[in-house]
DNA sequence: AAAATGTTTGACCGTTTGGTAAAATTGACG
DNA sequence: CGTCAATTTTACCAAACGGTCAAACATTTT
C-alpha cells in the first residue's frame, strides 16, 4: 500500500469496511463491537482488515468523522433569507427523513454521545458548537424581528435532534409500544403540527 | 445464603452492588461493563460479587427491573380527572426532574434500547405498551372533548420521553454546545412554552 | 466455646478479544 | 513470461474477560 494512491481493490474493501463497520458499531457500540464482527460482515479476514485499518480504534474514527459531515448537513441549510418558520420546519422535516433513510448513523452517534462521547467530545466543542452559535445567531436574529416566538434558540435545536432522532435510536421502543412499524407520516404531522404552533409569534 | 432471610451484610452489599452497577452500566452499556469494574466500585472482590449474584446478566437484568417501576413511576400518575393540559404539563415537568436527578437511570435505558433493547424487550412490548395503552385512552378521550389540541396520542407521549430525557442521555452534548453545565430552569421554561403552545385546543 | 452457617479471598480456567509476523497468493506491468 | 508490489491467509500471542473452586475467615446460633 503505497502512500498516495488507492488502488481498486483498496477502494472496493474500504467500501466494504466502511459498510460493515457502520453495521456492527451502530448495533452494539463502540465496545459491544468486535473486529471479528466487522471483517465477518465485511466478508474478510479479522488480519486482512486490520491491513487496511490500524485498530478496531481507527476504523471506528474513520465512520464517525466521515459521517459527522453528513449528519450535519441539514443544519447548515438553515437560510437566513428565508421565511424563520418554513426554514425551521424544513430542518424538521429533513431531519425526520434522515432519522427513516439514516437510521444507523443517527444510532452511531447515540451510541458514542450516551457514553460520554470519548472519541468526539473536541469536535462537538469546537466544529458543533460553532455551527450551532451562528444558526443561534439567525434564529435570534428572527426572535428580535417578531418573526418568531420568543423561545430559547439553542433549546429548539436540541428539541429538533431530540425529536427527529427518537425515532431512530429509539425505534424498538416506539415499535414495541404501538405495536407497529414505526409511521414517519404519522410523525410529520405532529411534528409539522408541534413546531407551526410553538414558533408562531 | 439461605433462601429467605437476608441478613445486614447482605443487603448492605447488595446496595453496594446495585449503585456501583448503575454507575458502571449506565456508563459504558452492558458489553462495555466490566465484572472488575464493578467489583471495584462496590469495594469488593469479582468472587464476593459473584457470591451475591450467579452472574454478568443477573446483575444487569436486577438493575434493569429493579428501576423500570421507578422509571415508569410519572406516566402512571396523569390523572383522568384533572384538567387535560395541565396534567401532561406535570408529567413533562416531572420528566425533565427525573432526567436532571436520575440521569444514571435515563443512560443505562437509553444503553439498552438504542442496542435493541435485547434484554428488556418482551417488558416495553407488554408492561409498558398496556401502560401507554391506558394513557393513550386518556388522552384520546380529552380530544374527543376538545379539551386537547387534535394530535396524536402516542407521538405526544414520545415526544415528551425524547425532550426530557435528551437533557440526560445527551448531557455532554448539550454541555459541548452551549459551553455551560446544562440549565434544567431553561429548559422548563422551554417546555413549558411548548408543551401550552402545542395542547391548546 | 463449639458447631454451624455465612462471607471473603487467592489462585486458577477457558474463551474472547485486539493485534502481529511471516509466508503464501494474487495482481500489475514492462 | 517474469518480476515486483499489493493483498490475503495461517498460525499465533498477550491481555482482558466472565466465571469457578476450595480454602480461609467471620458471624451467628446453640
Amino acid at each position: 500500500m503505497t502512500e498516495y494512491a488507492t488502488t481498486r481493490i483498496q477502494r472496493k474493501n474500504q467500501a466494504l469496511i466502511f459498510e460493515a463497520a457502520l453495521d456492527v458499531f451502530s448495533s452494539f457500540g463502540f465496545r459491544g463491537a468486535t473486529l471479528d464482527q466487522i471483517a465477518s460482515t465485511a466478508g474478510l479476514s479479522k488480519p486482512n482488515l486490520l491491513y487496511y485499518y490500524p485498530s478496531k480504534e481507527a476504523i471506528h474514527s474513520a465512520v464517525l468523522t466521515k459521517l459527522l459531515h453528513t449528519w450535519l448537513a441539514p443544519l447548515r441549510e438553515i437560510d437566513e433569507n428565508g421565511d424563520p418558520i418554513e426554514e425551521i420546519l424544513l430542518y424538521v422535516i429533513n431531519k425526520l427523513h434522515a432519522a427513516r433513510d439514516l437510521p444507523r448513523e443517527s444510532r452511531l452517534f447515540a451510541n458514542e454521545i450516551v457514553q460520554g462521547a470519548p472519541r468526539i467530545k473536541s469536535i462537538l466543542e469546537t466544529d458543533l458548537r460553532h455551527l450551532v452559535e451562528d444558526k443561534v445567531k439567525i434564529l435570534s436574529k428572527w426572535i428580535k424581528q417578531g418573526r418568531l416566538a420568543k423561545i430559547d434558540p439553542y433549546h429548539l435545536i436540541f428539541s429538533i435532534w431530540s425529536l427527529t432522532q427518537h425515532y431512530a435510536d429509539f425505534d424498538v421502543q416506539v415499535q414495541a409500544v404501538t405495536g407497529q412499524a414505526t409511521s414517519f407520516d404519522e410523525a410529520e404531522v405532529f411534528l409539522n403540527h408541534l413546531y407551526r404552533r410553538m414558533l408562531t409569534p
